[in-house]
RNA sequence: GCCGGGGUGGCGGAAUGGCAUACGCAUUGGACUUAAAAUCCAAGGGGCCGCAAGGCCCGUGCGGGUUCGAGUCCCGCCCCCGGCACCA
């Protein structure tokens, strides 16, 4: 008898994958469907733990349904290699980034290797390499032709830890995304950016081809991100100054008739010519002051207190012609809209907040249609619905639908406003004061200015000689014979730019590189990527829902605009799934609380590792590591494995045919029972995989159908050989995708050749799915009352009839009036009494 | 505050409007063993009645509703998780 020992299972099987090429995707093949399913590639530091191995696993799950669904399959990996902890790791242990990134995509490699994920290791790519940086920096070129790429000076969000700057995204409540305790800080650079913006109405536009394969949510939360708003653009003129106008940006222009102020940000640009001679200008000044800088601290924003000062002056109301005080207040950002906003007390919650506290009048001119009419003393919340304008001029009677569009129109004609959108989503900062990334492709000359480097001369490579510090200045700067360049265009002295791109970039594209990875004319040949194209999954975590997943859509659409690709989108289906969690919160190796999944490897098997993050909850789900949980896995495995072994030999000698084999009318009562079970079973498995994942219940369905096989031991008495190597046959076929290795090794132990991975998955058969005797539930009002066994192929009126007569229910409803018996056929039959 | 996802045994979780708690973990009992491990078998929501076989009632966060029948659909709440947020 043999025994299960899956160190020996495993190396065997991944040998044999290795040596034969099994996962070999073949570019243009015409002849299959092709199938490209990808997940999100690592960042290779630390260590590889369960929770990336769940997401690989359910990836490799999907790829080798696909395999055996006979598709052309991509599926491939790589490394995500630049990025601040490299930098770190060699501040603070003196290796060099690379020396350290490379160490790490070995041991990553490594692992991935000891779990048989079904790659196309020829596509293999690292970030961090010029042979792809290079087209990061050629795709920075083709966008600063476009006008994409630009640079201006900027406020930016620096983290004093990281001592860089942060996207926007990298900023969370006020504090930096790796140092979750250090305030942001604001500072002024000249960085360079990419107009994402230019693509906001498209990006938020084409989610709708999106609706069918991604996630809701991250349709919602991207689309929340972009922040489009309508509405319009007012200029108020200040009394008393001529051309000083301050513009608002409202959406609510239907309430214009109730402003009772003008409101500023404290960082306004019209704010020093407005304060020129007001009395009190130096406690005003002192507020300011004090206002700046508490709005560097975003954290607080949401809940502080409103505060503000009238300034003295006074703006013209341009549809009523009154005249109401310009306020200065804490509220208003300077950042979004026009950093101005009307103060409508009446019609909006936080100004009459704002309105309760200083005194303003309140002045209702939008009634609710129907109910109780507003009356402003009696206000204890701002009405913020839509309603009918009253005091609103020769607009009063109109609805606020109405009201909108003719006031937006009436401002346009009188040029004192205009309809306008605004958008929450900024342009992309991608300037990092950083070594351990791609260096932005630009020369800086006294004499012609910025000049691009030519793309002959790229890609330009990061000096490898660099003393790392830690500190402000973008450590490149520190390299002269790197930095003093010549001028591309008048050959004259020049300096190169010395900040490197954030690594997002990185991320943007790189699927597109698996499909042509050793390009070195160009970033990958087009037909490639329209055999390709678009992924058909995409696997991977909900933290990237917004960051990376609307870059990269942002790239797509710049290289379709480049005449690169020719498609919108992508990424046809995505799919996130949970985190793996210990204690209730993800793993990490900041918290210490990682589960290494090459310990796992050792301790149990990777095909135990795999099957019980499958199996503890549905793919979408966050899972709770248990470790009990692991050892049910192996034991299972394990059970199966003997079973198998017990009737190799009987198997070894007959055929497989799943498909043309036997039938009921001559199987016998055991044959039947296995028959029945294995085809009920392959019918919800196949469902699991074709439209849910619900890898939870396919394994626990599995489970089902190793049971029954048990219960009907002996398997070699009364049960011919064909059936029985076909029903085991099929229980191995469906653990494939999932514990590819002991499946493999089972396929052989039943004398099967050919290899597990590559065959056909089975189709189930409808007429050995049918019981012959079905029990049918009695309810009397709809309470359980008792069961019967009928045959399968009983009529309605019969069942009905047997129901109404079985021992049990017949004196329960003697001498009761039947109101009305519902009859659901092979299931039950309620008998509702009066 | 707005938007989204959840709430089912001791735990992870099953359940096209039709037997709630499949499957697994843990637990208890039994078999095998000198013993243990491993393995195999079995039991188990709560309450009440019954010597027993069995029966009745209550049970999927709370309260209503639709339906012959609701964990599932509808309405109103509570709580947890995630996203956005003085966004004008």
């Amino acid at each position: 008898m043999a025994e299960y020992d899956p160190q020996r299972v495993e190396a065997k099987w991944q040998k044999v994958w290795e040596e034969q090429g099994a996962f070999h995707a073949k570019d243009g093949d015409a002849s299959r469907e092709k199938y490209y399913v990808l997940e999100m590639l690592p960042y290779p530091s630390g260590t590889l733990h369960m929770g990336h191995m769940r997401n690989y696993a359910i990836g490799d799950a999907v790829a080798r349904y696909k395999w055996m669904r006979g598709y052309n399959v991509l599926h491939p990996m790589g490394w995500d290699a630049f990025g601040l902890p490299a930098e770190n790791a060699a501040i603070k242990v003196g290796t060099h980034p690379r020396e350290w990134t490379n160490a790490n995509i070995q041991e990553f490699r490594r692992v991935l290797r000891r779990f048989g994920f079904s790659y196309d290791w020829r596509r293999e790519i690292s970030t961090c390499e010029p042979e792809y940086y290079r087209w990061n920096q050629w795709f920075f070129l083709r966008m600063l032709e476009k006008g994409i790429a630009f640079r201006k000076k900027s406020k930016v969000n620096w983290c004093p830890e990281c001592q860089t700057v942060l996207a926007n995204e990298q900023v969370i409540d006020g504090y930096c995304w790796r140092h979750e305790t250090t305030l942001v800080e604001q500072k002024e650079l000249k960085q360079w950016f990419l107009r994402i913006t230019r693509y906001s109405d498209e990006l938020l536009d084409d989610m709708a081809e999106l609706g069918e394969g991604w996630p809701e949510r991250v349709l919602l939360m991207q689309q929340n991100w972009i922040g489009k708003s309508r509405g319009a653009r007012v200029r108020f003129d200040v009394a008393g100054i001529a051309d000083a106008g301050i513009e608002v940006f409202t959406t609510r222009i239907d309430t214009i008739y109730g402003v009772s102020a003008l409101v500023v940000a404290a960082g306004h640009p019209r704010l020093g010519r407005l304060l020129e001679g007001v009395q009190g200008r130096a406690s005003m000044d002192a507020q300011l002051k004090a206002m700046l800088q508490r709005s560097m601290k975003a954290a607080d924003i949401a809940t502080a207190e409103k505060e503000g000062f009238f300034t003295g002056r006074f703006a013209v109301n341009p549809f009523s012609g009154e005249q109401v005080p310009i306020w200065v207040a804490n509220f208003v950002l300077a950042e979004y809209g026009t950093g101005a906003v009307m103060c409508v007390p009446a019609h909006d919650q936080r100004d009459f907040e704002f309105a309760e506290k200083y005194q303003l009048p309140v002045k209702v001119v939008v009634q609710p249609v129907s109910g109780e009419s507003l009356r402003a003393d009696r206000m204890s919340e701002a009405y913020t619905e839509y309603g009918r304008l009253v005091n609103s001029g020769p607009y009063a009677g109109l609805s606020s639908e109405q009201a909108i569009e003719k006031m937006t129109a009436d401002a346009a004609a009188k040029k004192f406003g205009t309809g306008e959108t605004t958008y929450r989503l900024k342009d992309w900062g991608i300037s990092r004061q950083r070594y351990w990334g791609t260096p932005i492709p630009v020369v800086y000359c006294e004499r012609d200015g910025i000049v691009p480097v030519p793309d002959a001369d790229l890609p330009v490579r990061l000096p490898e000689h660099v003393a790392l510090t830690g500190q402000g200045q973008s450590p490149l700067a520190g390299v002269p014979e790197w930095v003093n360049t010549k001028c591309p265009k008048c050959g004259g002295a020049a300096r190169r730019e010395t900040d490197t791109m954030d690594t997002f970039i990185d991320s943007s594209w790189y699927f597109y590189r698996y499909t042509d990875p050793h390009n070195n004319a160009a970033p990958f040949d087009r037909e490639k990527v329209r055999y390709w194209f678009p992924i058909d999954q995409y696997v991977g975590g909900i933290t990237h829902a917004i960051l990376h997943l609307l870059y990269s859509r942002f790239f797509c659409k710049v290289m379709r605009d480049l005449g690169l690709v020719n498609h919108d989108e992508p990424i046809a289906r995505l799919f996130t799934q949970g985190m793996v969690q210990k204690g209730g919160v993800a793993m990490s190796k900041s918290r210490g609380n990682v589960v290494g999944a090459i310990e796992m490897a050792d301790k149990y098997g990777c095909d135990t590792g795999r099957m019980y993050t499958l199996f503890a909850t549905q793919p979408e789900k966050d899972l709770e590591w248990n470790e009990q949980g692991i050892e049910g896995a192996a034991r299972f495995l394990n059970r199966v494995f003997r079973l198998v072994d017990r009737y190799s030999a009987q198997a070894r000698g007959a055929r497989y045919d799943p498909e043309g084999l036997a039938d009921f009318a001559s199987a016998t009562a055991k044959e039947k029972a296995i028959l029945r079970k294995a085809h009920q079973t392959l019918k919800r498995v196949t469902h699991d995989f074709e439209a849910r994942w619900h890898f939870n219940s396919s394994i626990a369905l599995i489970m089902e159908l190793v049971k029954e096989l048990g219960a009907q031991e002996p398997l070699d008495q009364d049960i011919s050989p064909e059936i029985l190597k076909s029903v085991l046959s099929m229980l191995v076929l469906m653990l494939a995708p999932m514990t590819p290795h002991i499946a493999e090794e089972l396929w052989l132990m039943l004398g099967n050749s050919g290899g597990i991975s590559h065959q056909k998955w089975p189709a189930y058969r409808e007429d050995l799915t049918r019981e012959e005797q079905v029990e049918v539930i009695i309810q009397i009002n709809g309470r359980l009352r008792g069961k019967i066994l009928i045959e399968e192929g009983l009529s309605e009126d019969e069942t009905r009839e047997s129901a109404m007569i079985e021992p049990r229910i017949a004196p329960l409803i003697a001498g009761k009036q039947v109101a009305k018996v519902v009859v659901v056929p092979k299931k039950l039959v309620n008998i509702v009494l009066r």
